[in-house]
DNA sequence: ACTTTCACG
DNA sequence: ACGTACGTGAAAGTG
């Protein structure tokens, strides 16, 4: 069916309904824009509450906390019909029937979304419905998918989390794509992609249409995905994510304050340095230090041999080329192996300032709320691994080897930030996975497991340098990387890399068959793996290698909500400000600050995790995120 | 839309 | 037989 065919009827005192085909069948959009309609609306919900019901928003944007953000239309709907209720004030409609939207929210006891995070801290936010409350009676089918199908739309044979592909793929192939639909309208009333949400009017036909629709698919997802988690066994796994969501979701409605001043001063000095050294590549020739294809051919016009390549052939001039032209090291002290070449680091030191200029301290002071506070989109089952992910701002991939960004966020007045940290999770896991002897016992011996890898294979006069190539292998097999990669990636000669892993593998025996095994099973049977979680990941047919990294980091991403969910029991949430994969960090009053990063510490720690411990690292820091980094404060 | 680069664990 | 480094988010340039 294409967009335009639905028909609108509209008798006298009658209510609006729209007309649509779905999956072969009739449905209807019903539009609530009288007493009476909302008398129906109200009707329907009470003889619907035995039904799951699915809801939905419109609002004028992404950012929830941002000042002007409004929920524009809130929507409800079953398989067959949809309920679209104005909630818009500022639309000038004369009617919004924000009671009634809040009494069906509050009372509903079944309620279906897609990607419900967003909607349920919406209305918690602006339509004063209890957050906790709300949840517990939502079913995200979004989570259901990825239970499912955790591959991404980018991954070979994946489709992603959308609702849009997942219709298509599990309700009706031809449902409409209702977002790139209004994209179109939007820019018939002369808007664009951003603006049209704040502006289309609240009764613009393709609008209400696409609003019920999108509720309607969602019913209809559920009834597709509902049995197949079922069947799949997925029920527990399914509420398990549903409550680390909710944790999660409390974490990104509570925001992380930000030091407005400092970060302001923080993206003018940094936008001033990207331009200094702009212009220095400039006289170079280089107009534009994000042009890899100009950078080439000026450094190779001063005579440099550049011989890496990219994946389509080009020459490659990213930081691990450039740096050794600049005679700079990883920490970007002078080597003195020769001499710099400054274009090659006028360019590295630009892009550093203005990728740090706009892509953290720009994106904190564009996304703060009212009080200047930051709610970063807290994705709590994101990766194919079931990871998690943060970004609008990217907060877990702030820079750590400087303090300057991470400064920016700070405790409340009287507070100090803190965190608390898994040591070596990854290699604890594969540990327990596995059941290494060796590595088990090294762990409970509390050795520094690096530092024994290095024994094993260097003897005891081992060098630390020695260590650090240990280092390397220990986390480039457990990415599944071979002598090459570890070589480049360690800068130790490939023949002693290749003497180093052989080793490994007889040090760890059992790592050694572990993976193995993984692999083996999927090369013969389904080309997954199953975590102890009883999540199944699929694998790539060309990539089964993966298997074991696959494992471990989802079992290391399970540690850590598990630990959330603890957190939460032991009412920490509150405290809490972000996951970053191995850690949690947190702000506490300054006088409490040690007892409860030792009650979270408690809370996180696993004492036998499989037969290995896993223990945790607190850090008290001072007012910012930066004192955890060496900020002075 | 795709590529390249760079920030994190 | 050989060889494969895993997972993210974001900006900017190129076509």
């Amino acid at each position: 069916m294409r967009a335009g065919s639905f028909c609108a009827l509209k008798a006298r005192g009658a209510m609006r309904v729209q007309h649509y085909r779905v999956a072969g069948e009739s449905v209807a959009v019903r539009n609530v824009e009288t007493p009476e309609d909302v008398r129906a609306f109200v009707d329907w919900c009470r003889s619907n509450r035995s039904r799951p019901v699915a809801f939905d928003t419109e609002t004028t944007g992404l950012d929830i906390y941002a000042p002007g953000f409004r929920v524009r239309l809130v929507q409800f709907g079953t398989e067959r019909e949809a309920w679209v209720l104005p909630v818009d004030t500022a639309a000038g409609m004369g009617y919004a029937p924000h009671e009634a939207v809040r009494e069906a929210l509050e009372t509903l006891p079944y309620l279906l979304a897609h990607n419900a995070k967003f909607d349920a801290l919406a209305v918690s936010a602006h339509l004063g419905v209890d957050l906790v409350r709300l949840w517990r009676r939502i079913t995200d089918t979004r989570i259901l998918a990825h239970l499912l199908d955790p591959r991404g739309p980018q991954d070979p044979d994946g489709i992603g989390h959308g609702l849009k592909p997942l219709s298509a793929r599990h309700v009706d192939p031809d449902a409409p794509d209702t977002q790139a639909g209004l994209y179109a309208e939007f820019r018939k009333i002369g808007h664009t992609k951003e603006t049209g949400w704040a502006a289309i009017d609240l009764r613009n036909p393709l609008y209400t249409l696409y609003a019920g629709l999108d509720v309607i698919l969602t019913s209809r997802l559920f009834a597709a995905l509902g049995p197949l988690v079922e069947f799949a066994g997925y029920g527990r796994l399914s509420e398990f994510e549903h409550a680390v969501a909710l944790v999660c979701a409390r974490m990104e409605a509570r925001g992380f304050l930000l030091d407005v001043e400092y970060t302001e001063t923080l993206a003018a000095r940094l936008l001033a340095e990207a331009d200094e050294w702009s212009a220095v590549a400039r006289r170079f020739g280089v107009s534009s230090v994000n042009a890899p294809a100009q950078i080439a051919a000026a450094l190779e016009g001063m005579g440099e041999n550049l011989t890496e390549t990219t994946d389509s052939g080009a020459l490659k001039v990213d930081k691990e080329v450039l740096m050794p032209i600049a005679d700079l090291d990883r920490k970007w002290q002078r080597i003195g192996a020769r001499e710099a070449n400054p274009l090659a680091e006028a360019v590295l030191r630009a892009k550093r300032a203005s990728k740090w200029a706009t892509s953290y301290a720009d994106a904190m002071l564009s996304r703060r709320d009212g009080n200047n506070r930051i709610h970063p989109d807290i994705a709590s089952l994101q990766a194919r691994t079931a990871r998690m992910s943060i970004s609008r701002p990217p907060l877990q991939q702030l820079p750590s080897g400087d303090w300057v960004i991470r400064r920016a966020m700070q405790a409340e007045p009287g507070c100090v930030v803190g965190a608390v940290d898994y040591q070596a999770v990854e290699l604890r896991v594969l540990a327990a996975l596995s059941g290494d002897v060796q590595m088990t016992a090294a762990i409970h011996a509390g050795k520094d497991l690096h530092g024994f890898t290095a024994e094993l294979i260097y003897g005891p006069g081992f060098t630390e340098y020695h260590r650090k190539v240990c280092k390397g292998i220990g986390f480039g097999k457990v990415y599944g990387g071979g002598p090459d990669t570890l070589s480049r990636q360690t800068g130790a000669p490939l023949d002693q890399v290749k003497a180093a892993i052989r080793a490994y593998d007889r040090a760890y025996a059992g790592v050694r068959r572990y993976s193995k095994r993984l692999q083996d099973r999927a090369e013969w049977g389904a080309k997954e793996v199953v975590t102890p979680s009883g999540r199944r990941l699929p694998l790539d047919r060309r990539k089964l290698y993966a298997a074991t990294n696959y494992m471990v980091q989802s079992t290391a991403r399970d540690v850590l909500a598990e630990a959330l969910l603890r957190l939460d029991e032991r009412g920490l949430t509150d405290y809490l400000r972000l996951p970053v994969h191995d850690e949690v960090v947190f702000a506490a009053p300054a006088a409490d600050a040690k007892d409860i990063g030792r009650e979270i510490q408690a809370a996180m720690s696993v004492k036998d995790f499989f037969g290995v411990p896993l223990t945790t690292d607190l850090e008290i820091g001072g007012r910012t995120w930066g004192s955890l980094y060496g900020a002075a404060a």
